[in-house]
RNA sequence: GCGGGCGUAGCUCAGUGGUAGAGCGUCACGUUGCCAACGUGAAUGUCGUGAGUUCAAAUCUCAUCGCCCGCUCCA
């Protein structure tokens, strides 16, 4: 129990018990790239079908929609991706740390750096030109610096099989901005009226200058976003609902309340879009065992709508220019914004606005390595280690186990019949092999909530018993009685 | 990208130039009477990959890929 639990077991833990592989394994590995196994699969469904309820289905006020992972260019011009998701980097040649342009500071020491948020690369470039007099953050010297170089932190395809046709896309890097451009498609076909919100999950892709622990920082992740639209004014209240609602998932899910808090973003670390951003963040034993984002919630204002707005007014110059992006600027916001084709009437007010935006996005991959990580419990029975999943029923890749005692008497076909039975409403496993303590234990590991055992007495009297994974204990239950008994015991 | 550590069976690891190993796990058969039982047997290795040195390389050298830790970075 008081074993600190290290990264490093919960990584042989995946891969002995199949939740997680390093992907393309047999070519020596694909960098911070992974695959599910098959309980991995069960755990990370089950945590979308866990916030997919919470978010949307339980809500009157959420609808959910799923975008494609391509769009058009011109979103992620408008959104501002294409031009500042592109850091410059530069290196010293004597140390070789590398350190973005922007952040580098002149040698004279009335500098007051402020925080300077990602820049169009234009700009940046064009600043870049002189660093002579820039100083090395790590060793001091000044002005030896190799050529910038630009991250382009959006991953690059084409679209199109003829080359000549072809265009250069981008994988998105959040599935926000699908939800920005279906926003009139929802207004019109849904009925919903402010504060609503759309939600959504799906992949997304960031060519990120360093990966991280595991599953933990990925350049393939899953996100899980909410975009909550809702008047100005009210906005600060929204966003104090969706922080607590959020954490309060977390927690309903069975994580631990002292491995969970929040940080608040200072005003100097906001993204350009936010007003506000409280992360959600989660002690991973990785390294000094520091908190880490599972998930930000952010104000983003009426940023995002206002500026496809300008994009689409853009259109034009972009077909002008053959298709690039490159070297056009989004024409200027219309004086009458209010009244744009993305804004809404509020038919109380007999009025246009463009709504407010709080946006929860969680990163699922990261949220099923954290609850992964905090269920994960070792303990001393009989002076043999117990490795276990303490998950929530929700979440459990296999919610229940059928076993007959032992391979005579019938009673592998009674617990068959059993298993036949109850797989219909849960995800169940049948095993029969070896001796009933191996088999427990084994569903342990994979953290099963439930062992149903077929023994002698079911013979005489149509009981079986029902075996608690975390307490160990048993109870008899009639056969007649089981399903119900653990519909209530899984709460499903 | 820098610095440090590491890579041998599914997992944990031993093996410093001379026949590829252990524990656990897996599978089969037997046995079984509720918590990783027992007996017998079996399968499983590009020793991360590629090159070099050598009569001989898991072992030495170089390159490369991947992982972990610390930097850097993280819209």
């Amino acid at each position: 129990m008081a074993k600190i639990t290290k990264l490093d077991d919960i990584v042989s833990l995946c891969k002995r018990r199949g939740f997680i592989f390093q992907s393309s394994e047999i070519y020596g590995g694909l960098a911070s790239c992974y695959d599910y196994g098959p309980l991995g699969v069960e755990l990370k469904n089950n945590v979308k079908k866990a916030w997919w309820k919470t978010v949307v289905q339980m809500r009157d006020d959420v609808v959910g929609l799923d975008c494609s992972i391509l769009m058009h260019p011109m979103v992620w011009k408008s959104s501002g991706h294409a031009d500042k998701f592109a850091d410059l980097i530069a290196e010293c040649k004597k140390c070789n740390t590398r350190t973005r342009v922007d952040h580098l500071k002149e040698k004279v020491a009335e500098q007051t750096q402020e925080h300077t948020e990602h820049i169009a690369i234009d700009a940046a470039m064009a600043k870049a030109q002189d660093l002579s007099n820039k100083v090395c953050p790590n060793c001091g010297t000044v002005g030896r610096f190799t050529e910038p170089m630009p991250f382009n932190l959006m991953f690059e395809t084409r679209m199109g099989a003829n080359v000549d046709d072809s265009m250069t896309m981008h994988l998105r890097p959040e599935t926000a901005q699908g939800i920005f451009a279906n926003f009139r498609n929802v207004l019109d076909t849904t009925r919903v009226k402010i504060p609503f919100g759309i939600a959504q999950i799906g992949k997304s892709f960031r060519n990120e200058v360093t990966t991280k622990a595991f599953i933990f920082r990925t350049r393939e992740f899953e996100q899980a976003e909410l975009e909550f639209f809702c008047e100005q004014g009210t906005d600060d209240q929204w966003f104090e609902h969706w922080k607590q609602a959020r954490f309060d998932w977390y927690i309903s899910l069975g994580l631990k309340k002292e491995n969970l808090h929040f940080r608040e973003h200072d005003a100097d670390e906001l993204a350009h879009y936010a007003k506000a951003c409280v992360d959600v963040e989660y002690r991973f034993p990785f390294g000094s065992g520091d908190w880490q984002e599972l998930e930000g919630i952010a104000n983003r204002t009426d940023y995002d709508l206002r500026q496809h707005q300008r994009g689409m007014r853009t259109l034009n110059k972009w077909y002008e220019n053959n298709r690039e992006l490159t070297n056009i600027e989004l024409v200027d916001e219309a004086e009458d914004y209010n009244k744009g084709p993305l804004s809404y009437f509020d038919d109380q007010k007999k009025q246009r606005y463009i709504p407010y935006v709080i946006e929860p996005s969680a990163g699922i991959d990261r949220s099923a390595l954290a609850f992964l990580v905090d269920a994960y419990d070792e303990e001393e029975v009989r002076g043999e280690t117990r490795n276990l999943l303490r998950f929530h029923p929700a979440l459990a890749p296999v919610k229940v186990a059928v076993f007959p005692l032992v391979k005579k008497e019938g009673m592998p076909e009674i617990a068959k019949n059993i298993y036949n039975d109850l797989k219909r409403y849960f995800n169940c496993f049948y095993d029969e092999k070896g001796a009933v303590g191996r088999r427990y234990r084994r569903q342990d590991e994979a953290g099963t909530p439930f062992c149903i055992t077929v023994d002698g007495q079911t013979l005489d009297d149509n009981t079986v018993t029902v075996r608690d994974r975390d307490s160990m204990d048993q109870v008899r239950v009639s056969t007649d009685q089981l399903l119900n008994h653990l519909r209530q015991k899984l709460e499903v």
